[in-house]
DNA sequence: CCGATATTCACCCAATCGGATGAATATGGA
DNA sequence: TCCATATTCATCCGATTGGGTGAATATCGG
């Protein structure tokens, strides 16, 4: 169904979450110490968690009145698939145009010297 | 300065601008023909394909009153970076973790043996 | 020059985003 | 019980997005 991935490729495009994903991978922590660093209210920061947690990326523990947060790495697979698979396609095809050209270029040398078409 | 993974990464964020860039992996295309397939005006696969040329993923070439595009893989590179990097980094902490958890589940189970706190 | 084609530009609109604030809820500790 | 702490909920705001429409621009083909 793969809305996951939509999910996903959001959540990490913003810096302010990257970085608390950044963050997050030295260890779990709690709401509040997540957001310290952070230039804006507690509360945005709360937002871009839930934004996170939406994407999977980030799992909540409550433990009395604190939330612990911490990362999960699994749908950031399905983000590296999308990218690698593309890379890899699209890579092959201008390789095989690069090959190409050179065979086209070798072609016209020889024509070249030929005096055919000056 | 690196405002590129962002652009890149909120680029590829969407699922409209994947299918064309998929779609163009298939090689150089029309703005007309590339946005055919798509259940949109041509207008708005217009703007997708000046948000992707924003993240450098697509390129434009005129020929005439034709706008001729096509893919180019380099900002995919940080991008995936970025992913790779992080995926290690989480991984080998909550690696860590699992070690540790084993650690202490032997030494539980040690004790245990003893009979010192049943 | 004229009409058709290819594409963008200039707006418009509803939805979402990123941020802020103030109130509500729940837990911990004296 | 009372107060402080931790966090979210409910709103509000301005900016951006993703979509649409109609007009403008530029080129091709006769």
């Amino acid at each position: 169904m793969r809305a996951t991935l939509n999910h996903t490729l959001m959540a990490i495009a913003d810096p302010t979450r990257r970085a608390i994903l950044h963050k997050l991978a030295g260890g779990e922590e709690r709401v509040t110490d997540l957001a310290r660093p952070f230039a804006m209210s507690l509360n945005s920061v709360s937002k871009h968690i839930r934004i996170l947690e939406r994407a999977r990326l980030v799992r909540r523990r409550r433990s009395g009145r604190e939330h612990l947060l911490s990362i999960n790495p699994k749908p950031l697979d399905e983000a590296a698939d999308w990218i690698e698979t593309q890379r890899a396609l699209w890579t092959a095809r201008l390789d095989a145009l690069d090959d190409l050209l050179k065979v086209e270029d070798r072609a016209a040398a020889s024509r070249k010297k030929k005096g055919s078409s000056p």
